[in-house]
DNA sequence: ATAACAATCTAGTGATTATTAGATTACATG
DNA sequence: CATGTAATCTAATAATCACTAGATTGTTAT
């Protein structure tokens, strides 16, 4: 009797699939950029650091995993998440690794150095307070993802643009700056551009991908 | 500028730890197996049919990635799951892949060959049933497993036990067995045996884990 | 103490994986 | 149809990982 090894091997075999899509960091990052919104494979590996080489191959192993689908407009090819579940996956994971390792956890720290770097309050309400225009919700990430999806009550102002378009931007409240989630360094250069010029700023965590989940459980 | 692309590479990587505890199919066996209860690595070993040796290099790296704890108890050292984020991470994987890998399904599908199977009904239906004793909840898992958790109206008798002990099973209702979840071959075999022994019995695809992954989102 | 057991640690081997370079495909444009 | 661009494929190398064997560490029982 061999109690059915060989199904289990093949059944575990299978879940580690989706295990080693998410066992590298440079897969990671390409997750939580498609976790803004689709991107070609020249955008991705610019906006990940690497090579368009590289950036393939890295591609190809999600594919495999099933975990991104492409399509093909004109010369670019266009990757997207297969599903919101990734999204997810990415949110579970990340969250956890915050929970578990001091290490990240005192990296994490280093980035929001400023004693009032980070928004103060709790989701719902800030969203009160945008909703009544008490703060702005500023979305630094580029027009293409702020159109894909944004927060509630959020405006668009992307990081490159903002040093020119300061005056959009009101100088009597809060503003309230956020980009792809706790990883992403542009919501907290923002808020440091902002606090230069003399404006109220703080920074948000939170991406899309966070507060999405964190509304839907 | 270099956009922070060393704290980047930092955080991403710490993150990917986590990734890589569960990249390994021997790694996620252990970890569904504890997500059942506490055991040793003697116990791990045996149960995931792989050397100590082998099971204890595994548990080394999930204990780096912060996913379990140990304690030691006489001669015996107890492994843990560190979290209760630990079990809903392996649920989501395992649901995920379910979800977007062809070759898992028709895998799983072999498993539940026979027509009825797996339980017709949905986990309200069920529970209702249980607690007006229309059906019997059946856990087969081994004893201490039941100790440390199981879902509502539930009996233990452990699938070894079970040809010995057919009497205390009622002849005129449906007998739902379950054991630890989608990838685990006991309730089949239980559900086979029953059959044969005249029974009405069914096969409940979900473990604790997955029950209450469930119920609580 | 000594033996036996449970588990880990260290070192070594073969198998994967990450990364890079070079060649190739697919499409758009002049 | 020639050219440039976007991306992939193939092959090669270096790094990492899974697994095994042998030696070692705690712990319990005699």
């Amino acid at each position: 009797m061999d109690d059915g090894r060989k199904t289990k091997d093949l059944l575990y075999e299978q879940v580690a699939r989706i295990g080693k899509a998410v066992s590298s960091p440079k897969r990671l990052e390409l997750i939580e950029l498609l976790s803004q919104s689709e991107k070609t494979v020249d955008t991705l590996s610019r906006e990940a650091s690497i090579s368009m080489k590289l950036a393939s191959a890295h591609l190809r192993e999600l594919r495999n995993a099933q975990l991104v689908e492409t399509d093909r407009r004109g010369k670019n090819i266009v990757y997207r998440l297969a599903s919101k579940a990734v999204v997810d996956l990415w949110v579970d994971i990340h969250t956890l690794a915050e929970n578990r390792l001091v290490e990240l956890q005192m990296a994490l720290q280093r980035i929001a150095t400023e004693p009032n770097d980070l928004v103060p309050s709790d989701r719902e309400t800030l969203m009160k307070m945008a909703r009544r225009g008490e703060v702005v919700v500023l979305d630094v990430r580029p027009a293409e993802e702020y159109l894909a999806k944004h927060l509630p009550f959020a405006r668009s102002i992307p990081l490159d643009e903002l040093r020119h378009r300061l005056a959009e931007l009101p100088r009597d409240r809060l503003i309230v700056a956020y980009c792809r989630g706790p990883y992403c360094l542009m919501a907290k250069d923002a808020v440091e551009l902002l606090r230069n010029e003399g404006f109220d700023s703080a920074h948000l965590r939170d991406g899309v991908p966070e507060w999405e989940a964190a509304i839907s459980r």
